[in-house]
DNA sequence: GTATGTGAAGTAATTCACAGCT
DNA sequence: AGCTGTGAATTACTTCACATAC
């Protein structure tokens, strides 16, 4: 494990290369270039050899990426192969909707715990999930070894909900409120905020030429 | 109307403070420094005076900002002021689930057409939005006047979407499965993939120290 | 010949720091 | 005195280009 530190950007670059890899595995591809992982991923060669890079060697000169390989050393730097325990604060459309969605699943995310500060929706079950008091966070959260929370509350609540989280003991937080959170730098806080991304698009219909 | 780049990140910031200062508004607090703003936002003072500098000059020396100023301005040059039609192709799970989003018309953004392959689907409606055939696509986009194209099919078809919806006159594509799409340089595409978001998370939790 | 891995060069974004305005 | 607006310095990211490996 190297020490040096690695973008996000990249990261999420590595992701898209394994999803590609894992096709052409599929389709018993056996070997391919950085150009042509580029031409697919709609990325350049010299970033496909760069990202790889700061992992080590999987190239061989001449010939290229076994793709075989590469999905191995690309499974194993991204950690696709343990699973991790997720807790839903929020059971509201959004809330309902998450635990529902089978996404988590399919990427080795467990969602174990659903927390709500409604009274009349404790000890009800959601997708299978039982929602719990939010008092009971700290004890469940250990239980159960959760390390990423989920916050599905309204913007007011948002930040308290993190800072609860946090506290009980989780390392990352995945926020669907449209508001910023403070965390503590160790804390690992990923923002889903799809109104920005339309806010984005007007913005860009607004101003093009 | 400057003619300089304006990078991706000021504009979604310039949302986060569009957000903040509407707040402040409502709570009628009138002047805001940039160092206070940030504080609000996570973010640094010299990012939100240079982000701001970019469109103008709106604060005062040694007060700050006017809130009910930069409040307009803000509005202006993100382009809050007008609505744009939506499509949305793929009336599936996700497709609907659209359909039903309540945001888009929050942000000023009208789905006012569906398309989807599947001919027993055609001519239903799914939240008060009649489905429409695919080939028809061109008719009415231009009929209908529609500039977001959001793709919600699967990734398979995803490509072949985006290309009738661009042929079909659209200039933005928002687009929810995790592929990436090859589009001429003037089309603004934004990806929204929750799956990758997920994905970074496992990252992090396998590599932290 | 073909394609990797990687320093060096080039761009872009962020932070610093301060002159100048109120 | 307080705070903006902005060049200059720094840091991060991307692209180039080529020596090296097969």
């Amino acid at each position: 494990m190297s020490t040096k530190k690695i973008s996000e950007g990249t990261i999420s670059r590595l992701f898209i290369y394994l999803r590609e890899i894992t096709a052409l595995v599929r389709m018993n591809i056996r070997t391919i270039s950085s150009a042509e992982l580029g031409e697919r991923t709609n990325l350049t060669d010299a970033k496909v050899r760069k990202d790889l890079g700061q992992f080590g060697q999987f190239g061989v000169s001449g010939s290229g990426y076994d793709t075989g390989e590469l999905k191995v050393a690309l499974e194993r730097i991204l950690g696709k192969d343990k699973t991790w325990n997720v807790a839903v604060v929020g059971t509201g459309q959004l809330g309902s909707a998450l635990l529902a969605y089978p996404g988590f699943k399919q990427h080795k995310l467990s969602v174990v715990a659903a927390f709500d500060a409604d009274t009349k929706k404790i000890g009800k079950k959601i997708s299978g999930v039982m929602i719990d008091s939010i008092e009971d966070m700290p004890k469940i959260i250990k239980e159960k070894k959760i390390s990423i929370g989920v916050v599905a509350v309204p913007s007011e609540s948002a930040q308290d909900a993190a800072e609860k989280l946090v506290a009980a003991g989780v390392s990352c937080i995945l926020n669907f409120a449209p508001t910023s959170l403070s965390m503590p730098e160790k804390v690992k806080v990923k923002d889903v905020d799809l109104s920005r991304e339309l806010e984005t698009l007007s913005y860009f219909l607004a101003n093009k030429r």
